[in-house]
DNA sequence: AATGAATGAGCCTTCATTCAT
DNA sequence: TATGAATGAAGGCTCATTCAT
C-alpha cells in the first residue's frame, strides 16, 4: 500500500507542476484543465482521478506555497534570531519569496478565507499554515520584547499582523513599480525594499535605526 | 458638435454608472456585457459604440475611483495639513474610501500597470492620477519636513511609497480579517487601524509617538 | 416590430423542426444540442439565444405534438361526435397518432408534471393542453351519457382517465409488439386494436356488472 | 468447479443488490458504474468481471424484477382463482407491485425488446417470464371461458393482452396522477384503481356489445 | 448612431470502458 | 480472479465580440 501512495503523490505531484509551470505562465483563470492535463502529460480524465477539479489543484498549488514560505521564514529565524538581525533575515526571505514566486505571494499577501467548519481539507491546510506563520514570528518578536530590545505598546501578534502588512506592502509595491522607482528616485527594487525595511523597523525599536 | 460630444458623454456616464452598480455587486469577472447592457437599458452592440469592449469599461471604472480618492486624498489635506493632523486626516480618508468601495481600493492598491508608450489613453490618466495623488502626499510630507515635524533620511517620495504600503496594507488587513482580529485580539476594525497608522506613524516621527 | 417576432419564430421553427427530425431518428436523449444546432445550420450558441437550452427545446417539441393531439381528437369528435361513432374515430385518430409520432405519443401517455405554480410556461402550456384534451372527451362522453347511450356508475372525467389507460395501452402494446401479437395471433397490428377498442367499449355501453 | 459457480453466483448477486438498492433511490440513469461499485464493495473493475457492462446490470435487474412480478402473479392465482376473485387478486398484486418497484414496473409495461435471434441471454430470458406471465393469466381466462363465468368473442390470449394494457394503464395512472385525482375527483388512489378494474372487468363479463 | 442577430472559442466536468498486472 | 490506473468521447452551457443594417 506505501507503494500505492507513492504512485498517487506521483502523480499529483507531477499534475501540480504542470499546474505551476502553467499558473506562473499564464495566470491562474488563464490556465484551462486541458491546458495541465497537456502539460502534464495526461488525459483531462486522468486529473480528475487526482484531483476533485481545477479549484482544488489550484489551493493544492497554494498550500504548496504557503508551506513554502513557512519554511522560509523558519528557516530565517533558525539562522538568525537576534535582533535586528533576525527581522532582516525575514524581510529578505519574505522579499526573495515575492521574487521566485510573485503570483503566490500576492494570493498569500489578499488570502483571507476563514474557513467554515465545513471546509475542505486543502483549506484548513492553508489556513492553519497561514496561523503558524504568524506563530513564527509572533514568536521572534515576543522573544525581544522580553529582551527589552523592542519597545511596543502593543501585543506581539498585533505588531505581527502591522509589520506583515507593511512588509508585505514594502515588496509588492517595489516589484511592481521597480521601473517606476528606478525612474522616479533612482533607487534599485532591493534598496528601496532595504530603506523600507529599516523604515518600518523604526516602528518597533522606537527610535532612529543604525 | 458640443452638442455630440455631451451626448457621448452622457452615454458613457450611463453605462460606467450600470457597470458600477453591477461590479460591486456580483465582482467584475462575474459581470457580463449583457448584464451591463441591459442595467444601463442600452443594447449590447450599443455598448461597443462607447467603449472597446468590457476592459475599457473596466479600466473606465477603475479610473473613476482613483479620481475620487485622490480627491479624497486632496480634500482630507485641505481641511487638516497639520502635523500629524494631516497623516491622520489621509489614512482616515483611506480607510473611508477602502470602506465604500472596498473592490477598488484593492485594485487600486494592486494596481501595477505601468503604461507601455503604446498604451490606451485611459490607462495612461489611471496611472496619471495616482502620480497626482503621490504628488499629493509627498507635497505634505515634504512641508513637514522642511517644517522639522518629520526627521527621516529618505526622500519624501520613497517615504511617500513606504507608508502608502503599509497604510495600505494595515487597512487590508483590517478589512478582510475582521473577524480574525476581533477574536484573535479582541479588537474591532477601527481600533486596529487606529493602532495601525499610531505604528507606522514612528517611521516618520523618529521617536513613540503621543 | 411584427416582423422580428415573425423572424424569431422562424428561426425557433427550424430549430424545433430540426430538433424532431433528430428526436425521432436517434432518441431525445441521443441527440446533444450540437446535433441539433449543426442540422438546424445554426451555431450552437445560436440556439441559447432563442432557446434556454435543451430542456425547453425539449419541452417545446412535446408541447407541439400534445396540441398536435389536441387538434387530432378535436377533428376527430368534429367529424363523428355520434355514438359510438366519436369513440372509434376518438380511438382510430390516437392510433394514427402513435403511427406518426410513437415517441410523442409515449411521453404524452406518461405525462405526469403536474406543474408547480412557479413552473416556466411551456410545462403549463404542456398541462393545460393535456387539460383540454380530457376535457373534450369528456364532454363526448357526458353528452352521451345524457342522450342514455352510455350506462356508467362512475363520473365521466373518471370514465375518461380510464379508457384513456385502456386506449393507450391497446395502442401502444399493439405498436410495441406488433411482430408478437402477429406471431402469436395471427393478428394485424389494425385488428389487434379494433379488437381492442371493442372490447374496451363494453365498458361504457354493458351493463352494471356483478 | 460447483463452488466456483456459486461464489459466481454470490458475486453477481451483491452486485445486483447494490444496483438495485441504487436505482430505486437515485433511477437507473443516474446511478453510475462506480456508485453500483462502492456500494457493493467491489472494484469498479470486477463488476466487469461478472457483467459485460452497465447494460447488462441494467437487464440482469429488470430480469429479477420481471421474475418477482410473475411469483406475484402465480401467489395471487394460487390463493384465489375463482371468478372474478382471482381478476382482482391480480389486479391487487399488480398495484401492490407497482407499489414497491414504480422503476420497473413501468419499465416492464413498457417492455418491448422482442429478442433478435442474437440477443444476449439475459433479454431472452426477460422476454420468457414475460410469456410465462401471460401464460398464467391467459390459463386463468381460459379455465374461466371453458366453466361459463366469461364470455368474450376473442381468444384468451388476447383478452389478456387488452386487459394487460387496460390494469397497467389504470396502475400507473393512478400513481403518477394520484394528486390530480384527488383535486379533480376527490379519490384516492386506490379507489380510482379499484373502480377501473371493476370498469375493465365488465370487458369480459358483460355481454356482446352492439 | 444604434442595434438585432449570430457566433467562435472555450470551459469544466462526467462516465462507461479498457487493460496491464 | 481482481483491480488500480488511465482515458476517449462527449455534453451542456457561457460570453465577449462582430457586423450588416
Amino acid at each position: 500500500m506505501k507503494n500505492k501512495e507513492r504512485l498517487t503523490e506521483f502523480n499529483r505531484g507531477n499534475i501540480l507542476s504542470a499546474a505551476k509551470r502553467l499558473f506562473s505562465e499564464k495566470g491562474i483563470a488563464q490556465t484551462t484543465v486541458d491546458d495541465i492535463a497537456k502539460e502534464a502529460g495526461y488525459s483531462k480524465s486522468t486529473l480528475y482521478v487526482y484531483f476533485s477539479g481545477k479549484e482544488e489543484i489550484v489551493n493544492a498549488v497554494i498550500l504548496e506555497h504557503f508551506i513554502l514560505l513557512k519554511q522560509a521564514v523558519a528557516g530565517a529565524l533558525q539562522e538568525n534570531n537576534g535582533f535586528p538581525g533576525g527581522y532582516y533575515a525575514i524581510c529578505n526571505a519574505l522579499a526573495a519569496f515575492r521574487d521566485a514566486y510573485p503570483l503566490y505571494f500576492d494570493i498569500i499577501l489578499g488570502e483571507l478565507a476563514i474557513p467554515k467548519d465545513e471546509a475542505e481539507t486543502i483549506l484548513v491546510q492553508i489556513y492553519n499554515t497561514g496561523e503558524e506563520i504568524n506563530t513564527l514570528i509572533e514568536g521572534y518578536i515576543a522573544a525581544h520584547i522580553r529582551q527589552g530590545n523592542i519597545r511596543i505598546g502593543i501585543p506581539a501578534l498585533q505588531a505581527v499582523f502591522i509589520l506583515w502588512a507593511g512588509i508585505g506592502g514594502v515588496i509588492t509595491l517595489a516589484a511592481k513599480k521597480e521601473p517606476y522607482i528606478q525612474k522616479a528616485m533612482g533607487l534599485t527594487k532591493e534598496q528601496f525594499m532595504q530603506d523600507g525595511f529599516d523604515f518600518l523597523l523604526k516602528t518597533i525599536t522606537g527610535r532612529e535605526t543604525l
